[in-house]
DNA sequence: TAATTAGTTCGTAAATGTACGAACAGTATA
DNA sequence: TATACTGTTCGTACATTTACGAACTAATTA
């Protein structure tokens, strides 16, 4: 058992994670496309987006470790859905946040 | 005029800065207690979170950038409210956001 | 087996974020 | 005028983010 005291509350960690998340105009694009189609290539948006491939992957990262997408490899491509689960939780912890 | 073209759309950017504006939890900490009580001086802020107080004027320094929060002077203290108009704007964009 | 396709990971550079204490500035009080 | 009170700004250190191209991996096709 720590002996840490906790600094912020899970809530406030988690608007905080969703937020981070969003904070990047890319991810913000990513997370509108995948939004509207449910899911998508790593190429379609690599085809659309204003930054390198790897750029791309790395963004992804982020929003694949906030909870926000998931990834599933269908050789030889990758497409990225929208996590429902933590999309309607983020949802609600923002608008809830937002009263 | 410029010659560069604009990478993403203005709504994407005002997304992006408000989540950064909440990305960490202390200025979530920050906001949760400002919507709360509309009104807190940083004295009364400073007691209760875990950071110096400089630390602290950092952090009201980003939400103010962010138009979220605006701070008034009342000698000798500094008051800090959430800026409506703003607010409302944010609750709009990411309840837009998350459909 | 060699080459191609699609993405990821690595290495790196530059910028930004977070944190602190010290020094400072403005107002009020002794 | 000196002191105290409240916050901000400065200087600094360290960590994280963002970006790119190069190198790599995995699966398919020639």
């Amino acid at each position: 058992m720590s002996t840490e005291t906790k600094k912020y509350t899970d809530k406030q960690e988690l608007i905080a994670k969703f937020s981070n998340a969003l904070g990047h105009p890319v991810r913000v694009a990513i997370l509108q496309q995948l939004s509207k189609q449910s899911c998508c290539f790593h190429g379609d948006m690599a085809e659309v987006l204003p930054i390198a491939n790897s750029t791309l992957s790395q963004h992804l990262k982020v929003l694949r470790e906030a909870g926000l997408i998931q990834g599933e490899i269908d050789p030889p491509k990758t497409k990225y859905c929208i996590n429902k689960d933590n999309w309607h939780l983020a949802k609600g912890v923002m608008i809830g946040f937002f009263d």
